[in-house]
DNA sequence: ATACTATATCGATGCCCGTCAATATAGACG
DNA sequence: CGTCTATATTGACGGGCATCGATATAGTAT
């Protein structure tokens, strides 16, 4: 029953309203994880978990900087989000 | 609690293997609804149910041709995609 | 009308996932 | 060391979803 499919794995990332909103966040530019507390209503273990999937996805990256810990965007996610577009219909193409 | 947001409503309805396997299948060409009941594993009451999600958040599109139902990409999909893949990185494009 | 096939719906079940409060870890700094 | 702040982990709870068997609907054909 386990899915395996790592594009099954990435969409599932994606397919949450929080985690959406912390990736878009990123896609705008890296931030500490505290910044994500205030932004969906959500507590902080909450945030942390949401990370953790995100990591565990390879959607994003984590960088400690002293007490902070700064998150941005893994860079294959544009590819392999492009890639499940591919096999989808054949039109999406990476600029 | 609802998310509301159409993109997670088009990446949830992607984010399950049984439903990105018919879709894929789909992007391969149109198809009747009975192919679906070997392909996955799954009872013919499972894939209409899955059928159903897709259906609801337009991934797909049903034509009745006698006592078939047949299966079709929705149009708008690629564009959709690509438009989440665009606010996610900025990299993504339609050809 | 009867029978057969294809698809959808219903009701129930079990599990996965998002969420929280409480606690733990870890680094910075006095 | 002790304290403060930031992040992660734990454990539990609740709701939603994927799945199934049984049944209903709809179309075809005899």
């Amino acid at each position: 029953m386990k899915s395996a499919d790592p594009d099954v794995l990435l969409l599932s990332a994606l397919a949450d309203p929080t985690r959406l909103e912390i990736v878009r966040q990123l896609a705008a530019g890296g931030a500490c994880a505290c910044d994500f507390t205030d932004c969906c209503g959500v507590s902080q273990p909450t945030i942390s978990h949401h990370l953790k999937v995100l990591r565990d996805a390879d959607v994003v990256q984590s960088e400690r900087r002293g007490t902070n810990i700064y998150y941005s965007l893994a860079p294959s996610v544009a590819g392999r989000f492009a890639s499940i577009g591919a096999s989808l219909a054949g039109l999406v193409r990476i600029s």
